[in-house]
DNA sequence: ATGCGCCGGTCGATGTCTTCCACGGGGCCA
DNA sequence: TGGCCCCGTGGAAGACATCGACCGGCGCAT
């Protein structure tokens, strides 16, 4: 039973608009079935919105890069999520474990635009940069495996 | 014109199953016209698919980490994405420039799982790892903006 | 054992949405 | 001016989403 929601996040994961019919036709149940439970993952959050994957070439925002942040001030709050969320080429925001506190992924059309991005990350964060350029992305948004553990089986209200 | 096309995309990219009715809603078009709009996006590969946002932490994968790695033999040819695509762990492969050669997104169920996926990247790709660790996700896959600069207007067969 | 309530399923009806087709107006060039 | 192409509109037919009514199995307490 657990094990159809995993599959219909799946389909849904690698097929964000297939309809609710296709799904039943994968998942063995009626459309009302699956529908119930894709809302019941939408519900619970399990599912938390759908999108379209968008090629960033052709859209005119050619350069991908990663950004690794470091408070100039380690004394300061660290509240640079909410000073950075305004800057729209910012697509990610990771804390991480490590030297740097952030890792940002970020957007841009050129070198020109990523350095004036790193100058407002800078200024906006109070913070030092260190910028990973991509050259070429293999793959990205895989979708997610058919779950080998245990499901948490968690409850919240 | 090409002003709709790019608001058509971020509304996709915001909410990827709005219905054409919506879309023409918020375009100002026929239900028509943006549905062969959006079909020509598909086709130019503008739009490459569509995805459901998952809370990996209920789906039982809580664990995510970035791993660089670097191949040990400098000399091997460097087919690391298509030695590393079978381990579904793997999220997304970006080639970098810098010291490593790619960057590797990862999501595991635990620390175990984090140490096998490391010990098969390692023997699968003959590379050495470096592995930064996600304490938490403040924001991941923001839609596209509604693009500042000028799209690059190319043309392919 | 029996009866009750809940969970999760099927079935069927209704309204919405998708998808296709025919048609029309404006710009461009001969 | 006429023809063509691009891109838009409108409408029709069928597929799809969505909701309510019903139903069967399970666990539990009587």
């Amino acid at each position: 039973m657990e094990d159809i929601d995993r599959r219909i996040v799946g389909l849904l994961s690698s097929e964000g608009r297939s309809s609710f019919t296709d799904l039943a036709r994968e998942t063995g149940l009626s459309v009302s079935a699956v529908h119930q439970r894709v809302r019941r993952l939408e519900r619970r959050g399990v599912i938390r919105g759908y999108t379209a994957l968008v090629d960033h070439d052709a859209l005119g925002l050619p350069l991908t890069a990663f950004i690794s942040i470091k408070p100039i001030d380690p004394a300061a709050p660290d509240d640079a999520p909410e000073r950075l969320a305004h800057l729209t080429a910012i697509e990610a925001c990771h804390s991480v474990a490590g030297d740097e506190s952030y890792i940002l992924k970020v957007r841009v059309a050129s070198p020109g635009e990523l350095e004036t991005l790193l100058q407002e990350i800078r200024t906006a964060a109070g913070v030092s940069t260190r910028t990973t350029v991509v050259l070429s992305t293999p793959f990205e948004h895989r979708p997610v495996a058919a779950a080998p553990g245990e499901p948490p089986a968690a409850e919240v209200s």
